[in-house]
DNA sequence: AATGAATGAGATTTCATTCAT
DNA sequence: TATGAATGAAATCTCATTCAT
């Protein structure tokens, strides 16, 4: 005899969620090779066919979450976002806003960084996850038509104001760098030091 | 007694550098998680058994790899190496060199970028590898001795000093940078900017 | 709150059992080193992957099936098992019911006696399968009190009282001797008179 | 260019005997199913390829190796073979002889008995090594034929006889049984009571 | 005679996914 | 919605054997 009953059909928030550190977590760990749907089903407390009733397959499973953490980190980034403050101090507020989320969250970090480096990154529309970071851009912008930043490519200006973040943030690649506010300081006198007139 | 003096069917130094460059393509179009043993045999044109006469496993065939790449980038690094130069055309003689080097070799470069990035990365001796680069850290200790860069932690300056090429000089990061010796003039006068006092 | 009552898709007991039979079958016929996963699942009828659903490993399907022949045959020894028979009679019932097991199961016995002399038999709990077996122990013992029995090694009195039946019930290594009644009788009468005093 | 010199061609008796111990070595440490002709060649110190010129192929190993053992102990059980004597002392005298080889020889003793109950022991030509043994059969029937032993079925009286001796020798098999002068002429007398009128 | 290289075949095991409930 | 069972496909790696020298 079958007995099947139950109350609500809701998805679970805290399904969802334990997917997404599983995912993260275990990616971090063992890498994207090694991270099979069933060990994250287990990591996460769920079954492997549970999975599929959040999510398309692993590859949606796997960008959904690279997605997701670029959009939580873009909003960790502009938080206290003024226009109105003098460049530098709005690229050193963002500056520091990035350090600050990878400090408390070096695992997503870590994933976004392994993820940008596979072939998944092909993946992602690119333009969808750009625009988050859309005023970061401007605000470059506006440094230059203001003769305060040098008039190069973005790609250079971003390759020097953003881009050294992400090594000194690594502990894999940095050994003795050590993530304190006097050390983030200095750092960021260099970034502005290679962009600025 | 008896008396041998003979030469062996040898290994193949075709089948290992083929091997190499299979595995070099493979990583690279589809990934850690997709390149398996039997894709990278047929790329290279070989059984598969056969990887098992060069390697000890599959890790050991990526690891290899790895450190192959890294060894041959420092050697590309390092040409007309000078110690007697000026600190800055030292470092300007480098950092051509490397965009040199990825120019004309982007597929090894995006292979290490992904190898750096994954949990692969623990499993290579970092102490062998970074002894390639001495010389470079050298150059940035003697900068420092005689204050013509700023006295900061060495991953800063590496961070501003070598990072922002591998950025500049990976097509996929960068949509609108351009590789030409203009561009790379530019940059370096950034990153220049950066260190220096 | 969410309440779940329902039975799931569950473990198919006729799988497990052809897959018992299968494992059997197969060492029997072809022994350990060409019993592959592979072959006995086709033998059973199940896919290769099915197998580790019911078994962690090849190695727990070998030895999870040496210790249920045990356990099924240490319950036919024990059939009408009565302390308070003379010890004589206990023991040519557990003579004959070890015939009659043999004789209805050649099979699972042939399996146990090629699996004992292997080096997976290290591999077993020894002290959980004798257990099953402590009965046919203590009548020995009783015997050796009673100064029915030779008052000798344990491992002498089953030398002769057990172990001359599984000779005689391979028919790989009698090639005269024919398992009826008759013989059976005549068997016992040298074993009793091995231990008897 | 390529050198090859040599001073004779004949076999190496040492690779053949390093060739038969490693047999023996690896399938009682890792059974049949797991001594590849890989292994048994880097146990010996050969190349694998030099396992075909000694023998056809790896059946042909095992079942020489199996010959080769069963010759040698039934020269080690006929030793000092007397016709004349009474024949309690034959016996007694084959089972003394049986179990000093095995004491001494215990991994060749263990090598034929895991041998023995595997589907190989098939392979064998089964008259060609009975006929080892013959003399030990010949004593039964004079026995038999004088009316000092039971006129019983062969199969019986060896199952009593000779038997018992195997388990009693194996280490694996008993956990108290010492192999000592006084508890082998102890076993002996059972065997003896077993088999005599 | 002897062997390191080479490999097709096949080993064990895990994979992503679907099914039945 | 949720899941344990089930599996074809494919993973890594080893196998017995042959080849070229």
């Amino acid at each position: 005899m079958i007995v099947y009953l139950r109350i609500m059909r809701t998805k679970d928030d805290e399904k969802d969620s334990a997917l997404f550190e599983a995912t993260v977590k275990l990616v971090n760990e063992i890498g994207f090779a090694s991270s099979s749907v069933s060990k994250i089903a287990r990591e996460a407390g769920v079954s492997p066919a549970t999975i599929y009733v959040y999510y398309k397959n692993k590859e949606d499973l796997l960008v959904s979450t690279y997605i997701a953490i670029k959009l939580d980190l873009s909003k960790a980034l502009l938080r206290d976002f003024n226009d109105h403050l003098p460049i530098r101090d709005i690229l050193r507020n963002v500056w520091f806003n990035m350090f600050e989320y990878i400090s408390n969250n070096l695992e997503y970090y870590k994933f976004v960084e392994q993820f940008s480096n596979s072939p998944f990154s092909s993946l992602v529309d690119k333009q969808e996850v750009e625009q988050y970071f859309v005023p970061l851009v401007k605000v470059l912008q506006t440094g230059i038509e203001q003769k305060i930043i040098k008039n190069v490519n973005f790609d250079i200006l971003t390759a020097f104001m953003y881009h050294p973040i992400t090594v000194l943030a690594n502990p894999g690649l940095c050994q003795d760098f050590e993530l304190n506010a006097e050390n983030i300081e200095t750092a960021f006198t260099l970034a502005w030091d290679a962009i600025k007139l």
